[in-house]
DNA sequence: AGAGGACCTCAAAGCGCTTTGGCTATTCAT
DNA sequence: ATGAATAGCCAAAGCGCTTTGAGGTCCTCT
């Protein structure tokens, strides 16, 4: 059934039955509630071809996928998926994902944009200054960064968690338990998130006139090896922390792994704190001690991007704000008093 | 720059460009060469959206995700994407994600036909007598599985690893060794790829004249929390195994921390065999024992699906062929001859 | 009564491509 | 030399929608 089997059937132009269904006010009441009447009964639906050739909208959002034998997508991902997920289903909105070789960004973004494939896009894991941002911007296709970008030198749509905030927070705890010796066990410091993690707990040293060692961070792709490699190299190295903070949760795994193969304990001689982005397979409770943990789930987060995502589609948000969410701290077994 | 301004450019009427450009014989050579010299230095790109109305054909492969509060998206998901990438970037293949609730796939799946969103889809963690795969065998889009159904009454196109053999092979290990208590910690039994494993441990036991007892099974999601729980409640039953074959590393972490938990030791008490779908972010010899595995890298499978999608797209490839890989089994640390 | 709106509706012109059916040379066999 | 076959190209008709520009009715006001 199309549009016009569907007016030829009313009796009506194209033109009114189109513009019934779409909501245009020049149409009588009792017109468009015939209209709807029928394309209901008839499911009637509009070709989406067809109205994407008209209107150059496709009604999709996109994602530009970096793939490649050196890059791995990271499992949080699909937390993000799940949430986004959790609002588009019932809004029949789709996602569009186009994969690209880490070095071809730009190029498939030019893509996807000239191609009219979606109506707006979603960037995650930025870097300060990051140029698709700028891209985008220039392009002039809605987006939403999840995370943060810096000095850009225009204002653009994001959503954040408070990462400097939350390992603040997290660092002021451990000193406030008598540690003096903090380490920190880091994302891909090239990204956003990465630093100001960092910037937070530099600033919760320094209101304690403590400082962060360099030789006491690592900065790492978050893998579970990665997490154990970094701890026994803190550990091991010639001014180990008492405490660590770790960047993710299966870092977090190394970490513990690698506390346990030198023989030291949590929160004994170690204590530990790791960002938790709430997954439902590996829980900080479950941990053999459990651990501290800064929550904030990225799934809400996934969700909350399609909304807003949504709302540009449609037009409703239209300015580049920037929204910020708060980070828990959840204290569970893996902190103690530094040992005097 | 579109068709019109670019035929007319070439003193050659839309058909002949379009032919040239499209490879169909009735152009001479030295049209078609000029053409093509002409679109490249112009950069001219056929318009997707036209040609999408045009055809019907949309050029990308489609993706149902079911999704929902009680629904979570395992992380194998983002490795299959991995490798779905690895293939679809360079050939400019994007996939598109449709959301649905759990209940309402069906619904979601015709949409997705009717509307032409794509050309074909993929289908994943099939269960017997998948109605899906029933629903697009009958709407006549292609598709493929990655894994397989069972009981179907018909052939569709499928990519799956030889779970049964694998586990098959790896209880047959753990019976050489003379353990013939044998636990199995699996996924859902309600997917294909539980019951092949579980009937790949019966065979190779019912080989050696033992039986798996319905006390020594668990199938549940595999998370660390069930692996651990499960791993508990076998171990402290009136029957514990001596050896225990587990459906993932997540689950394997659980079953790891359970056993410490109890007392015991890998492999001194138990031994203990994981099935590994290459996480870069977790490795099974990174275990505090290393860990026996048997290994299948879902990436390449991701990527192999994108390549069979591809060539479904283009009409190479046509009968619903299946496939099925071998998988390693990787000896390691964890298993140990059963004390007698 | 006639002008001016308000309110509905319509025909037709896009959107940019593919594909059908036909036309004109040229080549080939007879 | 003639008819058939073939190669190469074109005009125009879709694909199914949205949107523009143009009426046509009916009511109200002066």
């Amino acid at each position: 059934m199309n549009l016009k089997q569907l007016s030829d059937m009313l009796d009506l132009s194209q033109t009114t039955v189109s513009r019934a269904l779409n909501g245009y006010p020049e149409v009588n009441e009792d017109t468009r509630r015939r209209v709807a009447d029928a394309a209901k009964r008839h499911g009637y639906r509009p070709n989406p071809s067809a109205r994407r050739l008209a209107t150059g909208k496709a009604g999709m959002i996109g994602y530009v996928m970096p793939t490649g034998a050196a890059v791995d997508i990271d499992p949080h991902f699909v937390e993000f998926l799940s949430g986004l997920g959790d609002y588009a289903r019932g809004h029949e909105l789709d996602l569009v994902l186009s994969p690209t070789a880490a070095d071809e960004e730009e190029t498939t973004y030019r893509r996807v944009v000239a191609n009219k494939q979606v109506d707006a896009v979603y960037v995650s894991s930025p870097r300060p200054a990051d140029r698709r941002v700028t891209l985008l911007n220039q392009l002039g296709i809605p987006f939403i960064v999840h995370g943060r970008s810096e000095g850009l030198g225009f204002d653009y749509p994001f959503m954040d968690i408070d990462n400097e905030a939350a390992f603040h927070d997290a660092a002021r705890l451990l000193i406030q338990l008598g540690h003096a010796k903090v380490g920190l066990i880091n994302g891909d410091i090239g990204q956003t998130f990465a630093i100001f993690r960092e910037r937070g707990v530099r600033r919760a040293l320094a209101a304690s006139g403590l400082t962060l060692a360099a030789e006491r961070v690592r900065s790492v792709a978050m893998t579970e090896e990665n997490g154990f490699r970094a701890s026994m190299s803190l550990l091991q190295g010639n001014a180990p922390p008492t405490a660590i903070l770790c960047s993710s949760l299966i870092m977090a795994l190394g970490a513990v792994r690698a506390i346990r193969d030198l023989g030291l304990t949590i929160p004994g001689d170690v204590s530990l704190i790791a960002h938790d982005d709430v997954f439902p397979w590996l829980k900080p409770e479950n941990f053999s001690v459990p651990l501290t943990t800064t929550r904030s789930s990225i799934r809400a987060a996934g969700s909350r991007i399609a909304e807003r995502l949504a709302a540009k589609l449609s037009g409703l948000e239209t300015e580049p704000r920037g929204e910020v969410w708060p980070v828990d701290l959840v204290v569970r077994g893996s902190i103690a008093g530094a040992k005097t």
